[in-house]
DNA sequence: CTTGTGTCAGAATACGCGTTCCGGCAGAGT
DNA sequence: ACTCTGCCGGAACGCGTATTCTGACACAAG
Protein backbone atom coordinates (compact mmCIF):
# COMPACT_ATOMS: atom_id res chain seq x y z
CA UNK A 1 0.00 0.00 0.00
CA UNK A 2 1.98 3.13 1.04
CA UNK A 3 5.10 3.83 -0.16
CA UNK A 4 8.29 2.72 1.45
CA UNK A 5 9.91 5.22 3.23
CA UNK A 6 13.37 6.99 1.76
CA UNK A 7 14.30 7.54 5.57
CA UNK A 8 14.43 6.46 9.47
CA UNK A 9 14.03 8.87 12.31
CA UNK A 10 17.54 7.78 12.92
CA UNK A 11 18.83 8.60 9.24
CA UNK A 12 16.87 11.88 9.20
CA UNK A 13 18.29 12.94 12.82
CA UNK A 14 21.89 12.45 11.42
CA UNK A 15 21.76 14.51 8.64
CA UNK A 16 20.25 17.15 10.90
CA UNK A 17 23.10 17.05 12.97
CA UNK A 18 25.52 17.62 10.46
CA UNK A 19 23.92 20.72 9.88
CA UNK A 20 23.31 21.86 13.35
CA UNK A 21 26.71 21.01 14.15
CA UNK A 22 28.25 22.87 11.56
CA UNK A 23 25.71 26.01 11.26
CA UNK A 24 24.42 26.39 15.18
CA UNK A 25 20.60 26.42 15.81
CA UNK A 26 19.44 29.60 15.00
CA UNK A 27 21.75 29.86 11.92
CA UNK A 28 20.24 26.35 10.69
CA UNK A 29 16.79 27.36 8.80
CA UNK A 30 13.83 24.48 7.71
CA UNK A 31 15.05 25.09 4.51
CA UNK A 32 18.21 24.20 4.50
CA UNK A 33 17.33 21.29 6.79
CA UNK A 34 14.79 20.09 4.36
CA UNK A 35 17.34 20.59 1.39
CA UNK A 36 20.56 19.11 2.89
CA UNK A 37 18.54 16.39 4.65
CA UNK A 38 16.60 15.40 1.90
CA UNK A 39 13.48 14.70 3.78
CA UNK A 40 10.49 17.50 2.87
CA UNK A 41 8.79 19.49 5.59
CA UNK A 42 5.86 17.21 5.82
CA UNK A 43 8.53 14.22 6.63
CA UNK A 44 10.55 16.35 9.10
CA UNK A 45 7.33 17.57 11.11
CA UNK A 46 5.19 13.94 11.28
CA UNK A 47 8.53 12.46 12.48
CA UNK A 48 9.24 15.49 15.40
CA UNK A 49 6.99 17.98 15.64
CA UNK A 50 8.99 21.26 15.09
CA UNK A 51 12.87 22.45 14.75
CA UNK A 52 13.66 22.03 18.36
CA UNK A 53 12.34 18.35 19.11
CA UNK A 54 14.80 17.73 15.88
CA UNK A 55 17.54 19.57 17.74
CA UNK A 56 17.31 17.27 20.66
CA UNK A 57 17.43 14.35 18.98
CA UNK A 58 20.91 14.91 17.41
CA UNK A 59 22.35 14.85 20.76
CA UNK A 60 22.38 11.15 21.18
CA UNK A 61 23.69 10.64 17.52
CA UNK A 62 26.30 12.97 18.15
CA UNK A 63 27.31 11.11 21.54
CA UNK A 64 26.96 7.71 18.90
CA UNK A 65 28.83 8.88 16.15
CA UNK A 66 31.13 11.04 17.85
CA UNK A 67 31.98 10.48 21.55
CA UNK A 68 31.81 7.12 21.92
CA UNK A 69 34.58 5.99 19.81
CA UNK A 70 36.52 9.24 21.63
CA UNK A 71 35.17 7.93 24.86
CA UNK A 72 34.53 4.66 25.16
CA UNK A 73 38.31 3.39 24.95
CA UNK A 74 39.16 5.38 28.40
CA UNK A 75 37.08 3.01 30.21
CA UNK A 76 37.24 0.35 28.04
CA UNK A 77 40.60 -0.04 27.85
CA UNK A 78 42.07 -0.97 31.80
CA UNK A 79 44.28 1.90 31.71
CA UNK A 80 44.56 4.79 33.48
CA UNK A 81 46.74 8.22 32.96
CA UNK A 82 47.77 6.07 29.15
CA UNK A 83 43.82 6.36 28.42
CA UNK A 84 43.73 9.64 29.15
CA UNK A 85 46.81 10.41 26.56
CA UNK A 86 44.88 8.32 24.45
CA UNK A 87 41.70 10.25 24.55
CA UNK A 88 43.18 13.55 23.59
CA UNK A 89 45.18 11.48 20.78
CA UNK A 90 41.95 10.51 19.25
CA UNK A 91 40.32 14.05 19.92
CA UNK A 92 42.80 15.45 17.50
CA UNK A 93 42.77 13.13 15.15
CA UNK A 94 38.79 13.24 14.96
CA UNK A 95 38.79 17.22 14.62
CA UNK A 96 41.79 16.68 11.96
CA UNK A 97 39.62 14.28 10.04
CA UNK A 98 36.83 16.53 10.41
CA UNK A 99 38.87 19.49 8.79
CA UNK A 100 40.76 22.82 10.62
CA UNK A 101 39.18 25.09 11.63
CA UNK A 102 36.12 23.37 12.31
CA UNK A 103 32.94 23.25 14.19
CA UNK A 104 34.44 22.01 17.51
CA UNK A 105 32.18 20.32 19.52
CA UNK A 106 28.49 19.96 18.88
CA UNK A 107 27.50 20.13 22.37
CA UNK A 108 30.19 22.31 23.50
CA UNK A 109 28.57 24.80 21.00
CA UNK A 110 24.86 24.27 22.33
CA UNK A 111 25.77 25.11 25.74
CA UNK A 112 27.01 28.82 24.72
CA UNK A 113 24.65 28.94 21.86
CA UNK A 114 21.05 27.84 23.28
CA UNK A 115 21.49 26.20 26.90
CA UNK A 116 21.45 29.51 28.09
CA UNK A 117 17.88 30.16 27.09
CA UNK A 118 16.73 26.55 27.00
CA UNK A 119 16.63 24.23 30.00
CA UNK A 120 16.27 20.98 27.86
CA UNK A 121 19.66 21.83 26.12
CA UNK A 122 20.99 22.50 29.33
CA UNK A 123 20.06 18.85 30.62
CA UNK A 124 21.46 17.65 27.40
CA UNK A 125 24.87 19.38 27.88
CA UNK A 126 25.56 18.61 31.31
CA UNK A 127 25.10 15.17 30.93
CA UNK A 128 27.48 15.23 28.53
CA UNK A 129 29.88 16.78 30.49
CA UNK A 130 28.90 14.68 33.33
CA UNK A 131 29.82 11.31 31.16
CA UNK A 132 33.52 12.69 30.32
CA UNK A 133 34.32 13.73 34.07
CA UNK A 134 33.71 10.41 35.07
CA UNK A 135 34.82 8.64 32.54
CA UNK A 136 38.30 10.78 33.08
CA UNK A 137 37.74 10.03 37.40
CA UNK A 138 37.76 6.38 36.67
CA UNK A 139 40.90 6.58 34.39
CA UNK A 140 42.61 8.02 37.21
CA UNK A 141 41.70 6.21 39.89
CA UNK A 142 42.86 3.26 38.20
CA UNK A 143 46.69 4.85 37.67
CA UNK A 144 48.94 2.87 39.82
CA UNK A 145 52.03 4.81 39.45
CA UNK A 146 50.96 7.98 41.62
CA UNK A 147 50.41 8.43 45.25
CA UNK A 148 47.82 10.94 44.49
CA UNK A 149 44.54 10.79 47.17
CA UNK A 150 41.40 9.55 45.33
CA UNK A 151 39.47 12.72 46.07
CA UNK A 152 42.77 14.80 44.30
CA UNK A 153 42.15 12.38 41.33
CA UNK A 154 38.12 13.28 41.22
CA UNK A 155 38.96 17.17 40.86
CA UNK A 156 42.06 16.69 38.11
CA UNK A 157 38.86 14.83 35.78
CA UNK A 158 37.11 18.05 35.93
CA UNK A 159 39.71 19.78 35.02
CA UNK A 160 40.60 17.61 32.29
CA UNK A 161 36.68 17.85 31.13
CA UNK A 162 37.07 22.01 31.23
CA UNK A 163 40.18 21.77 29.06
CA UNK A 164 38.52 19.57 26.75
CA UNK A 165 35.76 21.22 26.00
CA UNK A 166 38.19 24.22 25.78
CA UNK A 167 40.54 22.56 22.97
CA UNK A 168 37.44 22.01 21.32
CA UNK A 169 36.77 25.39 21.30
CA UNK A 170 40.28 26.36 19.88
CA UNK A 171 39.95 23.88 16.87
CA UNK A 172 37.22 26.32 15.56
CA UNK A 173 39.68 28.71 15.42
CA UNK A 174 42.87 27.06 14.14
CA UNK A 175 43.76 25.91 10.81
CA UNK A 176 46.81 23.78 12.47
CA UNK A 177 46.38 20.46 13.51
CA UNK A 178 49.43 20.74 15.04
CA UNK A 179 48.90 23.36 17.45
CA UNK A 180 45.82 21.52 19.30
CA UNK A 181 48.54 18.76 19.71
CA UNK A 182 50.59 21.04 21.01
CA UNK A 183 48.03 22.26 23.42
CA UNK A 184 46.83 19.24 24.53
CA UNK A 185 50.65 17.95 24.59
CA UNK A 186 51.15 20.44 27.28
CA UNK A 187 48.00 19.65 29.13
CA UNK A 188 48.82 15.93 29.10
CA UNK A 189 52.57 17.05 30.38
CA UNK A 190 51.65 19.04 33.29
CA UNK A 191 49.56 15.89 34.59
CA UNK A 192 52.04 13.40 33.99
CA UNK A 193 54.27 15.87 35.62
CA UNK A 194 51.97 15.95 38.78
CA UNK A 195 50.93 12.75 38.95
CA UNK A 196 54.87 11.46 39.71
CA UNK B 1 19.28 75.53 20.33
CA UNK B 2 19.18 71.74 20.92
CA UNK B 3 18.19 69.51 24.03
CA UNK B 4 21.07 68.60 25.70
CA UNK B 5 21.84 64.63 25.01
CA UNK B 6 21.23 62.38 27.94
CA UNK B 7 23.54 59.06 26.39
CA UNK B 8 26.76 59.18 24.86
CA UNK B 9 27.73 56.69 22.41
CA UNK B 10 30.23 55.24 25.25
CA UNK B 11 27.23 54.93 27.57
CA UNK B 12 25.07 53.57 25.05
CA UNK B 13 27.46 50.76 24.52
CA UNK B 14 27.87 50.18 28.17
CA UNK B 15 24.48 49.84 28.73
CA UNK B 16 24.34 47.85 25.42
CA UNK B 17 27.03 45.51 26.46
CA UNK B 18 25.37 44.28 29.61
CA UNK B 19 22.07 43.10 27.60
CA UNK B 20 24.42 40.85 24.77
CA UNK B 21 26.48 39.31 27.69
CA UNK B 22 23.87 38.38 29.44
CA UNK B 23 21.49 37.26 27.02
CA UNK B 24 23.81 36.97 23.59
CA UNK B 25 23.47 38.65 20.38
CA UNK B 26 20.42 37.04 18.52
CA UNK B 27 18.31 36.82 21.46
CA UNK B 28 18.90 40.38 22.29
CA UNK B 29 16.51 42.50 20.20
CA UNK B 30 16.11 46.36 19.51
CA UNK B 31 13.12 46.31 21.32
CA UNK B 32 14.90 44.71 24.34
CA UNK B 33 17.69 47.40 23.65
CA UNK B 34 15.59 50.10 23.66
CA UNK B 35 13.87 49.35 26.15
CA UNK B 36 17.04 48.57 29.11
CA UNK B 37 19.24 51.09 27.26
CA UNK B 38 16.73 53.96 27.82
CA UNK B 39 17.46 55.52 24.34
CA UNK B 40 15.47 55.74 20.92
CA UNK B 41 15.98 53.74 18.12
CA UNK B 42 16.58 56.92 16.34
CA UNK B 43 19.12 57.38 19.16
CA UNK B 44 20.50 54.33 18.31
CA UNK B 45 20.55 54.50 14.71
CA UNK B 46 22.13 57.85 14.51
CA UNK B 47 24.84 56.50 17.06
CA UNK B 48 25.94 53.27 15.28
CA UNK B 49 24.25 52.68 12.16
CA UNK B 50 22.74 49.23 13.19
CA UNK B 51 22.48 46.53 15.66
CA UNK B 52 26.14 44.57 14.84
CA UNK B 53 27.89 48.06 14.89
CA UNK B 54 26.39 48.40 18.68
CA UNK B 55 27.74 45.30 19.04
CA UNK B 56 30.78 45.53 17.69
CA UNK B 57 31.45 48.65 19.80
CA UNK B 58 30.75 46.53 23.25
CA UNK B 59 34.03 44.99 22.63
CA UNK B 60 36.37 47.95 24.13
CA UNK B 61 34.05 48.44 26.51
CA UNK B 62 33.84 45.31 27.94
CA UNK B 63 37.15 45.49 27.61
CA UNK B 64 37.80 48.40 29.93
CA UNK B 65 34.97 48.01 32.40
CA UNK B 66 35.64 43.73 32.62
CA UNK B 67 38.93 42.45 31.76
CA UNK B 68 41.51 45.37 32.54
CA UNK B 69 40.95 45.14 36.00
CA UNK B 70 41.46 41.72 35.77
CA UNK B 71 44.40 41.38 33.48
CA UNK B 72 46.29 44.37 34.03
CA UNK B 73 48.15 43.44 36.94
CA UNK B 74 49.15 40.52 36.08
CA UNK B 75 51.70 42.33 33.66
CA UNK B 76 52.08 45.80 35.90
CA UNK B 77 52.85 43.92 38.84
CA UNK B 78 56.18 42.67 38.55
CA UNK B 79 55.08 38.93 39.75
CA UNK B 80 55.67 35.75 37.74
CA UNK B 81 53.67 32.53 39.17
CA UNK B 82 52.16 35.00 41.38
CA UNK B 83 50.87 37.23 38.94
CA UNK B 84 48.92 34.35 37.58
CA UNK B 85 47.66 33.05 41.12
CA UNK B 86 46.20 36.21 41.26
CA UNK B 87 44.33 36.62 38.09
CA UNK B 88 42.38 33.39 38.90
CA UNK B 89 41.64 34.73 42.20
CA UNK B 90 40.47 37.82 40.86
CA UNK B 91 38.49 36.14 37.52
CA UNK B 92 36.50 34.05 40.28
CA UNK B 93 35.87 37.26 42.77
CA UNK B 94 34.72 39.28 39.33
CA UNK B 95 32.09 35.96 38.59
CA UNK B 96 31.13 35.95 41.80
CA UNK B 97 30.18 39.20 42.43
CA UNK B 98 28.27 39.47 39.29
CA UNK B 99 26.59 36.45 40.69
CA UNK B 100 26.30 32.47 39.52
CA UNK B 101 25.32 30.80 37.27
CA UNK B 102 26.60 34.31 35.73
CA UNK B 103 26.24 35.44 31.66
CA UNK B 104 30.05 33.81 31.72
CA UNK B 105 32.64 35.75 29.54
CA UNK B 106 31.25 38.16 26.83
CA UNK B 107 34.18 37.24 24.34
CA UNK B 108 34.16 33.85 24.82
CA UNK B 109 30.55 33.71 24.11
CA UNK B 110 30.94 35.79 21.27
CA UNK B 111 33.87 33.46 19.52
CA UNK B 112 30.83 30.34 19.84
CA UNK B 113 27.54 32.16 19.14
CA UNK B 114 28.69 34.94 16.54
CA UNK B 115 32.10 34.66 15.42
CA UNK B 116 31.88 31.62 13.22
CA UNK B 117 29.50 33.41 11.21
CA UNK B 118 31.33 36.56 11.02
CA UNK B 119 34.69 37.81 10.25
CA UNK B 120 34.58 40.80 12.02
CA UNK B 121 33.97 39.29 15.41
CA UNK B 122 36.33 36.63 14.82
CA UNK B 123 39.10 39.14 14.92
CA UNK B 124 38.06 40.80 18.22
CA UNK B 125 38.23 37.86 19.71
CA UNK B 126 41.05 36.53 18.24
CA UNK B 127 42.53 40.04 19.30
CA UNK B 128 41.21 39.21 22.77
CA UNK B 129 42.97 35.99 23.26
CA UNK B 130 45.90 37.27 22.33
CA UNK B 131 46.51 39.75 24.86
CA UNK B 132 45.21 37.30 27.39
CA UNK B 133 48.32 35.49 26.41
CA UNK B 134 50.92 37.46 26.04
CA UNK B 135 50.01 38.87 29.63
CA UNK B 136 50.37 35.31 31.10
CA UNK B 137 53.76 34.25 28.99
CA UNK B 138 55.25 37.91 30.16
CA UNK B 139 54.19 36.71 33.22
CA UNK B 140 55.53 33.16 33.68
CA UNK B 141 59.00 34.86 31.25
CA UNK B 142 59.43 36.63 34.61
CA UNK B 143 59.48 33.70 37.03
CA UNK B 144 62.59 33.40 38.86
CA UNK B 145 62.17 30.42 40.54
CA UNK B 146 61.89 27.67 37.72
CA UNK B 147 64.37 26.70 34.81
CA UNK B 148 61.67 25.98 32.60
CA UNK B 149 63.14 27.00 28.46
CA UNK B 150 61.01 30.08 27.53
CA UNK B 151 59.19 28.25 24.51
CA UNK B 152 57.92 25.82 26.94
CA UNK B 153 56.64 29.45 28.47
CA UNK B 154 55.17 30.30 26.10
CA UNK B 155 53.58 27.12 25.57
CA UNK B 156 51.82 27.10 28.80
CA UNK B 157 50.48 30.70 28.75
CA UNK B 158 48.54 29.13 25.78
CA UNK B 159 47.39 26.70 28.04
CA UNK B 160 46.11 29.31 30.66
CA UNK B 161 44.42 31.10 28.32
CA UNK B 162 42.33 28.13 27.17
CA UNK B 163 41.81 26.86 30.55
CA UNK B 164 40.63 30.52 31.96
CA UNK B 165 38.13 30.50 28.51
CA UNK B 166 36.91 27.40 29.66
CA UNK B 167 36.61 28.61 33.12
CA UNK B 168 34.36 31.41 32.39
CA UNK B 169 32.33 28.51 30.34
CA UNK B 170 32.05 26.35 33.59
CA UNK B 171 30.89 29.82 35.55
CA UNK B 172 27.65 30.22 33.17
CA UNK B 173 26.54 26.24 34.73
CA UNK B 174 26.95 26.25 38.34
CA UNK B 175 26.15 28.04 41.37
CA UNK B 176 28.65 27.41 43.67
CA UNK B 177 31.85 30.22 43.14
CA UNK B 178 33.49 27.09 45.60
CA UNK B 179 33.42 25.30 42.65
CA UNK B 180 35.29 27.96 40.01
CA UNK B 181 37.69 28.48 42.99
CA UNK B 182 38.62 24.54 43.36
CA UNK B 183 38.74 24.27 39.66
CA UNK B 184 41.31 27.03 39.58
CA UNK B 185 43.04 26.08 42.34
CA UNK B 186 43.56 22.33 40.77
CA UNK B 187 44.36 24.18 37.69
CA UNK B 188 47.19 25.91 39.41
CA UNK B 189 48.56 23.23 41.40
CA UNK B 190 49.60 21.79 38.28
CA UNK B 191 51.07 24.63 36.77
CA UNK B 192 53.23 25.44 40.01
CA UNK B 193 53.88 21.84 40.59
CA UNK B 194 55.59 21.94 37.32
CA UNK B 195 57.62 25.44 37.48
CA UNK B 196 59.48 23.46 41.15
C1' DC C 1 -5.15 -1.49 -14.40
C1' DT C 2 -7.28 0.37 -10.40
C1' DT C 3 -7.21 1.80 -5.81
C1' DG C 4 -5.65 3.61 -1.70
C1' DT C 5 -2.17 5.22 1.36
C1' DG C 6 1.55 7.94 2.55
C1' DT C 7 5.14 10.99 0.77
C1' DC C 8 6.76 15.15 -1.55
C1' DA C 9 7.13 20.03 -3.40
C1' DG C 10 5.66 24.22 -2.94
C1' DA C 11 2.15 27.71 -1.75
C1' DA C 12 -0.06 30.03 2.12
C1' DT C 13 -0.05 31.65 6.82
C1' DA C 14 1.51 33.82 11.00
C1' DC C 15 4.80 35.99 13.40
C1' DG C 16 9.17 38.18 14.96
C1' DC C 17 12.51 41.45 14.19
C1' DG C 18 15.80 44.96 12.05
C1' DT C 19 15.20 49.19 10.00
C1' DT C 20 12.97 53.46 8.55
C1' DC C 21 9.81 57.13 9.02
C1' DC C 22 6.79 60.60 11.19
C1' DG C 23 4.36 63.68 14.54
C1' DG C 24 5.19 65.85 18.98
C1' DC C 25 7.81 67.90 22.38
C1' DA C 26 11.66 69.75 25.33
C1' DG C 27 14.83 73.07 25.84
C1' DA C 28 18.60 76.66 24.64
C1' DG C 29 19.32 81.01 22.46
C1' DT C 30 17.43 85.53 21.05
C1' DA D 1 7.65 84.66 24.42
C1' DC D 2 9.17 82.70 20.14
C1' DT D 3 11.71 79.73 17.25
C1' DC D 4 14.23 76.17 15.79
C1' DT D 5 16.91 72.13 16.43
C1' DG D 6 17.10 67.38 17.28
C1' DC D 7 15.62 63.80 20.32
C1' DC D 8 11.78 60.62 21.79
C1' DG D 9 7.80 57.28 21.37
C1' DG D 10 5.70 54.55 18.46
C1' DA D 11 3.71 53.23 14.08
C1' DA D 12 4.86 51.30 9.52
C1' DC D 13 7.61 48.64 6.27
C1' DG D 14 10.08 44.66 4.45
C1' DC D 15 12.21 40.54 4.99
C1' DG D 16 13.08 36.02 6.75
C1' DT D 17 11.50 31.93 8.76
C1' DA D 18 8.78 28.25 11.54
C1' DT D 19 4.63 26.00 10.82
C1' DT D 20 0.50 24.48 8.36
C1' DC D 21 -1.96 23.10 4.36
C1' DT D 22 -3.05 21.36 -0.27
C1' DG D 23 -2.84 18.99 -4.52
C1' DA D 24 -0.04 15.83 -7.24
C1' DC D 25 2.57 11.69 -7.37
C1' DA D 26 4.62 6.94 -6.41
C1' DC D 27 4.20 2.48 -5.23
C1' DA D 28 2.32 -1.93 -3.47
C1' DA D 29 -1.81 -4.86 -3.22
C1' DG D 30 -5.83 -6.87 -5.40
Amino acid sequence: MPRKPSHTPESLADSALAQFWYGGYEATSMDILVKKTGVSRHGIYTDYGGKKALYLACFPRYHQHVVSPVLDPVTGSGDGMAAIVGYFGRLVEMAESIGLPGPGCFVVNASTEVAPHDPEVAAKVAEHNTRLETAFSTALQREQSTRLPMPHRKALARTIMIFSNGLWTASRSTDKSETLREHAAVFLDLLEYRLK
